[in-house]
DNA sequence: TCATCTCCTGACCGATCGGTCAAGATAGGA
DNA sequence: TCCTATCTTGACCGATCGGTCAGGAGATGA
């Protein structure tokens, strides 16, 4: 394998590899969120990133290496939002803040959800052990407190995965579907109004749909 | 151009033309789906449909006019499904009937749900002027019923189009988040109880949380 | 039977893309 | 100032893909 030189454990990576990875990487989120997997090419992620092609197998070796780091950055981060969704014994600040919070992510960051979405669509060939694992693990987590919940006539007993699934398609429809939503509001783009909109509509219908009588 | 062979207006599509721009586009609909406009290939869509590929060229010309018929197929069925929410002036059987039948949709042309999904993530190149019309209008006719509800009292006030957004979202999921889903809850594949449960999670939670106190 | 239209398909072509390479530029410690 | 490791990049290659084409096979109606 002609894999690209990798510094050595210990060694600090180089200021220049650091920065010129960095900026490979917002190139490439950008990309494959715009084009998908196969449509993306190495060309044009160098091109976004001010840099020459080689430049970007040199860092990366592969599309298919640096699609995984891409994706990687995005699970990351998807995943620290998502360790705030807990402790708090309070569902109605807990929901509410949780999808809040994923809103925001789908404002700040939405080629990372569309990198993300166009990966599960197609089967998630890179997710899948991520999926079955870790995210279910989480999932099982959130159900159980979910399900306390319940049990303490907080809520009224709703499935809980399904609650899950409910909040993460709602929030991260404005991310991934964000241009069929301003073209059925008929704007160009999302403002802060329109998010803070979506936010109350979505926590006051799910709210109101799981708070006891 | 050299588009393909076209019957006259006025005669009858000859039975084997229909047959087989049936079978092509059905494997259309299914590579598309799993690999996306650029990384479906004419020639494995040939292969799904039992076709040489010269043959698939023969019926729809370019890679891109048979997307475009793939896609026309699939937002017609949506359509015609849209069609049915509407008329009823009770605003939770409306809704329910709306809900389950974009479920039973997810359930049953989880292809053409993904091909969608893809189109409007990558900016519906294709679809842009649909979204801003036909969509557009359609959720305008359905946003002035909502608001009658609201304001005849059968509904707590609510935003009409943040509450299609969140159906749409919800519904859809099923299809093109489906690894994502069946992992989670640990499954092989969805049953119909499981579409069952969606259904009945989704429909109490959104009519509690809009039906007046 | 013949003529004509439609259908079928293997072989081929130009373009594009991922990836390689060799040679030079640069940086930094001894 | 060297020496070495890292960085940079234009040129190139093989593979794949969308699309073409010519020529043959069927079907159909007169």
């Amino acid at each position: 394998m002609s894999a690209p030189v990798k510094t050595l454990p210990g060694t600090r990576k180089s200021a220049i590899r650091q920065e010129n990875q960095a900026h490979i990487l917002l190139a490439a989120e950008k990309v494959f969120a715009e084009y998908g997997y196969k449509g993306a090419t190495t060309g044009l992620i160098a091109e976004v990133a001010g840099v020459p092609k080689a430049n970007v197998h040199y860092y990366f070796g592969t599309k298919e290496n640096l699609y995984r780091h891409v994706l990687e950055d995005i699970v990351a981060t998807w995943f620290a939002a998502a360790a705030e969704f807990d402790s708090l014994d309070d569902p109605e600040a807990a929901i509410s803040h949780y999808v809040r919070l994923k809103l925001r992510l789908s404002k700040e960051r939405p080629m990372g959800s569309k990198v993300f979405a166009n990966e599960i669509i197609h089967g998630a060939p890179h997710l899948i052990g991520y999926l079955q694992t870790t995210l279910r693990q989480w999932a099982d987590a959130k159900a159980a407190v979910i399900e306390r919940w319940a049990e303490q006539g907080k809520i009224r007993p709703v499935d809980p995965r399904h609650l899950l699934f409910m909040i993460w398609a709602t929030t991260q429809t404005y991310a991934d579907f964000g241009v069929q939503v301003t073209a059925v509001l008929g704007v160009e783009e999302l403002t802060d109004a329109d998010y803070e909109r979506a936010a109350e509509t979505l926590t006051t219908v799910i709210l109101r749909g799981l708070l006891a009588g």
